[in-house]
DNA sequence: GCAACTCAATGACCTCAGAA
DNA sequence: TTCTGAGGTCATTGAGTTGC
């Protein structure tokens, strides 16, 4: 599998920067700074410190932004701990945002695959494996993910060749072709190799926009979760907040309701079209089509074989 | 309007029995 | 043993349909 060309990953996004919420419990940015590059070094009394401080923000971050129960955040906590507790993770803390901001992003991914080692959410799709790579705190995530790509590619070679060629091709944005499958398709499709070349390089390149977009969109969910989270805790303030004149209190509560609702929306549509698979840059049939000189139709169908034989393989099974 | 899927028609290939 | 043809299976295609 390639390195992919995108790093979104990397990059600090706004949704990231927007993870920030109130005020930290040690108020000085300064001491948490310090504390953090202790807990780096594996210093174990920082460490001890710094669970004091958030581990109340731990404990209850499944349950506010993910809706778990208290039993399933208390589960979480030990997951988050045991990976937490050595300190290595927080070298991937650049001084550049504030710590909560980082904190969350952990943690998000965290619960992620604190979920995914419980089957509780879909596996990652086998393109998505190298990309996880430059996420913090996706060491979990890689050791089910390295097993799965590594399973994936094996039963890959037991279908046709021509089958796996065109799969591959449709997630060419993700794979790389073998020289035997180059070989293949200059034998079987009349192609030169520099013809492969460029239909690789400049599809790919078309497709980053696309992957790009992609992306956008997962910050965008992060984001969404926090909006959630914020609003819930307004509209928790409200109801406790005695002071506020009825009229008000219910006018910002309907305004409240109707923001959730919104976000909750939103945020939906974009879990649909991820468990539809839409978030993954692919190489339309009909470029694929065209560059075989084949039908579209013939595409469809052979990727339908593929994917009825991933589907039914009983060792592909296990893992999800 | 685009992308992907379904389905019926057709073609290609394989197996096997029977004849030479 | 080799060739031939019938029958079955799988692959391929293109038109039509569906969903977004």
């Amino acid at each position: 599998m390639n390195s992919t060309p995108m790093s979104g990953n990397n990059k600090k996004s706004e949704s990231q920067t927007a993870l920030a919420v109130e005020s930290d419990p040690v108020s000085d940015e300064k001491e948490i700074l310090a504390l953090v590059n202790q807990c780096k070094t594996g210093d174990a009394d920082a460490l001890e410190r710094f669970f004091q401080i958030y581990g109340q923000d731990i404990y209850n971050f499944p349950i506010r932004v993910f809706n778990m129960t208290e039993d399933e955040a208390g589960d979480f906590f030990l997951f988050a701990f045991e990976r937490l507790r050595d300190g290595r993770r927080m070298k991937t803390f650049v001084d550049d945002s504030k710590f909560r901001t980082w904190l969350y992003t952990v943690l998000r991914n965290l619960v992620i695959d604190w979920l995914r080692s419980r089957r509780e959410l879909d596996l990652i799709p086998v393109e998505r494996i190298e990309k996880e790579e430059t996420r913090p705190g996706a060491e979990a995530v890689l050791t089910a993910g390295e097993e799965l790509g590594g399973l994936l590619f094996r039963k890959l070679d037991q279908v046709p060749v021509l089958h796996k060629v065109i799969f591959k091709l449709v997630y060419l944005y993700y794979v790389d072709l073998t020289a035997a499958e180059v070989t293949f398709l200059e034998k079987e499709y009349a192609l030169t190799p520099e013809e492969i070349m460029h239909f690789v390089l400049s599809t790919r390149s078309e497709l980053a926009d696309r992957e790009e977009e992609n992306l956008k969109k997962e910050d965008s969910l992060t984001h969404l979760y926090l909006s959630i989270h914020r609003l819930k805790e307004k509209r928790e303030r409200l109801l406790s907040d005695g002071n506020k004149e009825k009229k008000d209190a219910d006018a910002e509560r309907e305004r409240i309701e109707l923001a959730l609702d919104k976000k909750y929306a939103t945020r939906n549509k974009i879990l649909e079209r991820k468990k539809k698979g839409l978030l993954v840059a692919r190489v339309p049939y009909r470029v694929v089509a065209s560059f075989l000189k084949i039908p579209e139709g013939s595409v469809s169908v052979y990727m339908g074989k593929v994917a009825s034989f991933l589907t039914n393989d009983m060792e592909l099974k296990k893992l999800f």
